[in-house]
DNA sequence: CGTGTAAGGAATTCTGACACG
DNA sequence: CGTGTAAGGAATTCTGACACG
């Protein structure tokens, strides 16, 4: 299920190169929620390359206005979204293979 | 071609806590040629999750005692096998489907 | 609200060298 | 040969704050 895209390793400066967004505008979208980095024992933010895609979303809606708030909730939208498609998904194979838990 | 395994953006620190060596070893292993970081602007080391596997296998041969020009030797060696294989499948994908180049 | 910047400290990374074996 | 370490400098990252709007 995990694979090197959610592999968190990637300091902050690289992301910055990465996506084009200062280490300021970074910090910020992750107080407001919006991305979850790790921390290693130093306390140095560690992203992954999922993290720089979804900056990279969230760089996009802020160049059309979008606020912080807003893309928050469509994130959180979209993750809903993508439960109940997967909550269906099991549903069905559990009903064709009779699969017990 | 490229994917995420072979983008370099992991620094040193990460990587020595990633594979258990010591930076030391992981700088003297690319002096040897066994290993090839790219640069930030700034002249830092930068890594692959690839680059992080070859290191693996690197830390196993050197507990087996294999010097790194052994290593590096079997390293081409298994290049050549790989490439040759490529070669007869890239010969008969022609031959089948008349590709031009 | 979103982002820049200066501030000071702590941790990182780099290179070249000496050490041991 | 392979690896540790101390050395000094340069670049990175962190936090909390002030600024502007």
């Amino acid at each position: 299920m995990s694979s090197y895209k959610d592999k968190k390793v990637i300091t902050i400066g690289i992301v910055s190169e990465l996506t084009g967004l200062s280490e300021r505008k970074i910090r910020y979208y992750e107080e407001r929620g919006l991305i979850f980095p790790e921390r290693t024992k130093r306390g140095t933010r560690v992203y992954s390359f999922m993290d720089v895609e979804i900056l990279l979303k969230i760089a996009d809606k802020r160049e059309e206005g979008v606020q912080t708030g807003e893309i928050k909730k469509d994130m959180i939208n979209e993750k809903k979204k993508s439960d109940v498609r997967n909550q269906m998904l099991r549903g069905q194979l559990n009903a064709h293979f009779k699969m017990r838990k």
